[in-house]
RNA sequence: GGAGAGGUGGCCGAGUGGUCGAAGGCGCAAGACUGGAAAUCUUGUGUGCUCCUUGUGGGCACCGAGGGUUCGAAUCCCUCCCUCUCCGCCA
């Protein structure tokens, strides 16, 4: 969430950040008025609380020399009353209150393009060669089901549709990636690996900015009430959630695998095919945490690492600089990493890399402790390195023979214990 | 899942109804002492909210979380969460 000090000096500021996201700005102004109401209020119920506590410590002194302190007793019980209600008043207050400022988003970059949409998105880079062919390149559905790797219909069996099942070289292929690219982000990059829950708490949700706005799209045990990741973002960022980081510690930088579940409420019907849009999917992530100075380097760095990523399988990418209206609620400034899918002819995200400056951290309440000695919010960053399914699938594109075969990239070849995936039919 | 013990500041730990935001210790910081350091001594050392006459200013809240009793709760009661020990079950 923002800083209210923030929306109440600069509330232009936050308004045309909502206008730059397509959005209403009827929020800020709520959210103003909610927050004079609970100062006014807080106000009040102090002036009565300091009353209060004046007369109740002149009875524990009358009480010890002996003298009568009824009148004094009754007038805490009343004050007492007055209290309680005020206290109500406020607890409704700053609910609302705190509900508003949940549902605002993080102001867009100054600096990033104003559009209402992915239309407006600013191609930054392309990066590696365009793969050409002599023959019609495959979809991945296709080779898929050349190479024998993927089963669909028991993964609808098992649980339902968008739930694929990997087989043979094809697990053993998603297997070799992520750890080809753990050892990249650990070995090459400085990242320490996490392991973590793949199931959080609401507090978590919240910390992250999933909840309120994303509850649907999220998978929720009713029992426990707990929620299964969407992704790694989640359990790795509120790894420090309250808590208060040394500033000599920082840049802190974590990576994880994790499977990741969407529940794609709303993307029903859309690219129902094959793996590129699935309830479950397995990614590698990285998370930062950072001096607030230095988060917009830092970001670049990132985008760097998840480059990384792709430039050693060889493969064909472009870079995005999201717009204003195409990056995520919490996030400041989104870069996206797309690989080229010559099958299907399209670009497939497959990173996206986000600067969220102190949005999530002040959700999550993670700070640090400056050099000076003061507290202060982080800034968090996370990006994709990578998401595994499509990743999967521009590999098989990309890398697809007249035969049918699919020569793999050199740097998984080790991982994988071989040098391509053979047709089976 | 059952039984018991416990959750107090950065850490340890005292506090069982009133001047307790909380003794004492450790740690940390500044100063004194020293050629320098150690030791020693002195002083300081939480967070959030809020108000105004923005000040070495005032007020409020916080002792796991929430609720209750009371004029008044770290302290008494209830619920929940977490940790530890033992038992049960189990990969």
């Amino acid at each position: 969430m923002l800083d209210i000090k923030r929306i109440r000096e600069r509330p232009d500021e936050v308004r045309e950040g909502l206008r730059r996201r397509w959005m209403d700005t009827a929020p800020v102004d709520e959210v103003l008025a909610l927050d004079a109401r609970r100062r006014a209020l807080v106000t009040e119920a102090d002036a009565l609380k300091a009353k209060r506590n004046e007369v109740s410590k002149s009875i524990g002194a009358r009480i010890k020399a002996g003298e009568d302190a009824s009148a004094a007793k009754e007038e805490t019980r009343a004050l007492g009353d007055a209290i309680a209600a005020k206290d109500v008043e406020i607890r409704e207050t700053e609910a609302a209150f705190r509900e508003a400022m949940l549902r605002i988003p993080n102001v867009p970059n100054k600096d990033i393009a104003t559009g209402p949409d992915s239309s407006g998105n600013r191609d930054v880079r392309h990066v590696g060669t365009l793969p050409t062919f002599d023959f019609k390149p495959l979809d991945h559905i296709a080779l898929g089901e050349k190479l024998g790797i993927f089963d669909f219909p028991r993964g609808v069996k098992l649980t339902g549709t968008g739930f694929p099942i990997l087989l043979g070289p094809g697990a053993k292929l998603q297997r070799a990636l992520i750890q080809y690219m753990l050892d990249l982000h650990t070995r090459r990059q400085g990242y320490t690996e996490m392991l973590p829950p793949f199931v959080v708490n609401t507090a978590s949700m919240i910390g992250t900015g999933q909840l309120p706005k994303m509850r649907d799209d999220m998978y929720h045990c009713e029992v426990d009430d707990f929620w299964l990741i969407p992704t790694a973002e989640v359990p790795v960022t509120n790894y420090y959630r309250d808590d208060i980081l040394d500033a000599k510690a920082l840049p802190i930088k974590l990576t994880a695998y994790t499977p990741c579940f969407r529940r794609e409420a709303g993307s029903a019907g859309k690219d129902t095919r094959g793996i590129l849009r699935v309830h479950q999917f397995d990614k590698v992530e990285m998370v930062k945490f950072v001096e607030p100075a230095t988060s917009y380097d830092e970001l670049e760095k990132l985008v760097k690492d998840a480059e990384d990523v792709l430039t050693g399988l060889g493969l064909h990418f472009r870079v995005l600089e999201l717009c204003s209206g195409d990056i995520s609620f919490s996030a400041a400034k989104c870069y996206d990493l797309e690989l080229w899918a010559p099958g299907q002819k399209a670009w497939l995200e497959v990173s996206s890399c986000s600067n969220f400056e102190s949005f999530q951290a002040r959700r999550a309440n993670i700070r640090y402790r400056t050099a000076e000695g003061k507290l202060d919010f982080v800034h968090t960053l996370n990006g994709s390195g990578v998401a595994l399914p499509r990743l999967m699938i521009a590999i098989l594109e990309q890398c697809q023979q007249a035969d049918g075969s699919v020569l793999l990239p050199e740097a998984i070849r080790p991982y994988f214990g071989g040098d391509r995936l053979l047709p089976v039919r």
